[in-house]
RNA sequence: CGCGGGGUGGAGCAGCUUGGUAGCUCGUCGGGCUCAUAACCCGAAGGCCAGAGGUUCAAAUCCUCUCCCCGCAACCA
């Protein structure tokens, strides 16, 4: 039995969980089970990360303390996973002691294999950018943004050197084509690397500046980096690498993660493994973004539901379908209600739950609800049952590679087959004939073939897999059912046994309203603009005395061009009846063309501090309101000079 | 030349690694069946596979160039 071990990301605790995490999580548990029923001993585990600046600020602006905070968020988190009936073996905290002693030997090891070293961080800094820069990206000792002197600052910290293994890296990818998965991921990886030479990681900071860390084993005055800290936890879930359970475990090593955080784990972690000595991951599986449609497209109320709704609305089964029959792993797709809707009844209610609804209701009328006792097979059984076989080896196949959309896919072709079997077959021509042998063996035929399909459900959708196995009479155990044996074997399903009378799986859903696809101008006017989208966040309140501060003028347009590097940015000269315009940058390049903007009265915020954006100075900002669609210019309503004042 | 992804019937996508009848789901139109969740089955219409060159007996698929979209990164005061 070989070890199929696999992590989502821990997720970071400085919000609530969303869609993504729901995907990355229910998918992670479909490829548990999926490996449980090929006979691997599959384990997920997911998690939570605790440390880092941004949790210290989301936890001051919550007004708790760190520890408060993120016992509460994750604690949230934990509590959702069985709703989506994902069960992740073990539940990781960055925070708990058991990680930061498994953080600290880690540390202690890659120390003393000489791949920490001591060093200067940064070196140039120009305030502007925000950033430093190294020798080589200066122009001649200037900032290329601002053609500045930038000014030298130091701060000594611990760095991983990552370039020694480079190399090696490289060739392991190059050798293992599985390493990173989908390819496109691959290549990336391999662009990350042929782009010269890796930067060492900074892996501390001082605590000075951060002290919600772990601790340096070889410095007390710093603490880890969260990245580096973060990886570990993989090991964390498993005891750690000096624990016992670790050897055999990690040699089924594998992650899931979504694209934004692919350097660390395609670059980072497999360099810090190399460096403490320890196998590779086996394979790295990265998936796309859910692009959730705009809200103004939904219902009545139009507010944005979430997508957790959607599991308790339609059913988890049902999402869970719909994430991994809709989404091709590894690129993007883009979530709806009605996307939703319209899979539920196509493949679910339409094909296979129409499938098991006919079949069981025959088998009832014509044969008592006992499974029949099949005969001889004619041809159209066995071109079935090769097809059949075809479905389930490449169900089997797709999905060990991460493809579970094109394995749904075809496993479908078996669903649709069996449905064109009953036409074909027709058995209640056969029941009124008389024909009992051939009726046994259709019904028979189809019944076993359901079987396998439901089977083969159970990582998907596994209420619903268990579901109809009880409606064949069958109980499922995920312990004795291996899916590579039944693409070769046929009749595991005993006649006599009963059956359910009628079944109803997944009932119809109703379509939403149609929702106009794109409202005419005329429509959008009409509408009386009810309250649309999420509630605003509540805003802290002001005094007068505050508001007083922003000098609001009307100002006009009198030139504007795109900003000559920068893709969103135009720059836009404003009268504001002062001697000379001000140049102010705004970031509207997508909505609008400089022509647009030209001899545009506009309300500017006069008294901004200036701010150099790409090279060039804004005086100012003018405001705008987001619309449906787009961007609307917040100009008076009436006749006003420029330089006027709002208020 | 910042990195990357993509352009295939009305919509959404697969196919491209390993060239050889362009496929799937939804939608539309016509028909069939009656076991079933107004479901199911059959048939039809609809595509110069972004464009231009090239390689080849043969290109959606390989090579080159061009155009257009979309992410990411830098700037959205």
């Amino acid at each position: 039995m070989s070890s199929f071990y696999l992590t989502t990301p821990i997720y970071y605790v400085n919000a609530k969980p969303h869609l993504g995490h729901a995907y990355t999580t229910i998918t992670a548990d479909a490829m548990t089970r999926f490996a449980a029923l090929m006979g691997d001993d599959a384990m997920f585990i997911t998690g939570t990360d605790e440390h880092g600046d941004k949790i210290v600020q989301a936890a001051e602006k919550a007004g708790e303390a760190p520890k408060a905070f993120t016992d509460r968020i994750s604690a949230e988190f934990a509590a959702l996973w069985p709703k989506l009936e994902t069960e992740p073996s073990r539940f990781v905290r960055t925070s708990s002691e058991k990680h930061k002693e498994v953080v600290r030997t880690f540390l202690q090891k890659v120390y003393d294999a000489g791949d920490i070293y001591f060093g200067e961080y940064g070196g140039h800094y120009c305030f502007g950018c925000e950033r430093f820069y190294t020798e080589k990206e200066l122009e001649s000792g200037l900032c290329p943004q601002h053609l500045v002197k930038p000014e030298y600052i130091s701060e000594k910290n611990y760095f991983f050197r990552m370039s020694k293994y480079q190399a090696r890296l490289k060739q392991h990818i190059l050798d293992n084509p599985d390493f990173i998965r989908p390819e496109r991921y691959r290549n990336e990886a391999l662009a990350m690397l042929d782009s010269g030479a890796l930067d060492d990681l900074c892996i501390s900071r001082p605590k000075t500046r951060l002290t919600w860390g772990i601790e340096l084993p070889f410095d007390p005055d710093y603490v880890c980096y969260v990245w580096f800290d973060a990886l570990l936890s993989y090991f964390t879930a498993i005891g750690g690498p000096d624990s016992p359970e670790f050897p055999e475990r990690w040699s089924g090593g594998r992650h899931l993660i979504a694209k934004d955080i692919l350097k660390p784990h395609a670059i980072f972690w497999p360099i810090m493994m190399m460096s403490a000595g320890i196998p590779l991951y086996k394979n790295l599986n990265v998936h796309g973004y859910w692009l959730v449609r705009d809200a103004k497209m939904s219902k009545s109320l139009g507010n944005v539901v979430s997508p957790l709704d959607m599991a308790e609305r339609y059913g988890i089964d049902a999402f869970r379908h719909f994430l991994l029959r809709e989404m091709h792993f590894g690129g993007d797709a883009s979530f709806s209600e009605e996307a939703l809707i319209g899979r539920v009844n196509a493949d679910l209610a339409n094909d296979l739950g129409n499938l098991f609804s006919r079949v069981l209701s025959m088998t009832a009328k014509f044969c008592g609800g006992t499974v029949p006792t099949p005969s001889e097979d004619t041809d159209v059984e066995t071109t079935l049952k090769a097809l059949a076989r075809d479905a389930m080896l490449n169900y089997q196949s797709l999905f060990a590679n991460a493809r579970f959309s094109n394995a749904l896919e075809s496993l479908w072709e078996l669903v649709r087959a069996l449905n064109r079997y009953v036409d074909t077959a027709a058995p209640w021509a056969l029941a009124k004939n008389g024909d009992t042998a051939r009726l046994g063996t259709v019904l028979y035929t189809l019944l076993e073939l359901m079987r396998k399909i439901a089977v083969h459900l159970w990582p998907v959708m596994p209420r619903k897999s268990v579901l109809m196995l009880e409606q064949l009479g069958i109980e499922f155990s995920s312990k004795t059912t291996r899916l590579a044996d039944e693409a070769d074997s046929f009749g595991a399903l005993a006649p006599g046994g009963k059956v359910a009378e009628s079944s109803n799986l997944f009932p119809r859903i109703e379509p939403l309203e149609e929702a106009p696809a794109k409202p005419t101008e005329a429509a959008v006017e009409a509408k009386p603009a009810p309250a649309k989208g999420p509630a605003p966040e509540p805003v802290a309140q002001i005094e007068f005395a505050d508001f007083q501060k922003l000098d609001l003028r009307i100002g006009r347009v009198m030139a504007c061009e795109q900003h000559p590097n920068a893709d969103k940015l135009l720059k836009v000269m404003v009268d504001l009846g002062e001697a000379s315009p001000r140049q102010i940058l705004a970031g509207m390049a997508a909505y609008f063309t400089p022509q647009d903007m030209v001899g545009k009265m506009v309300t500017v915020v006069s008294n901004l501090a200036p701010r150099k954006m790409r090279g060039l100075e804004s005086q100012g900002m003018i405001l705008a309101v987001h619309t449906d669609s787009g961007l609307e210019l917040l100009t008076p309503g009436g006749p006003a000079a420029p330089g006027a004042k709002v208020s």
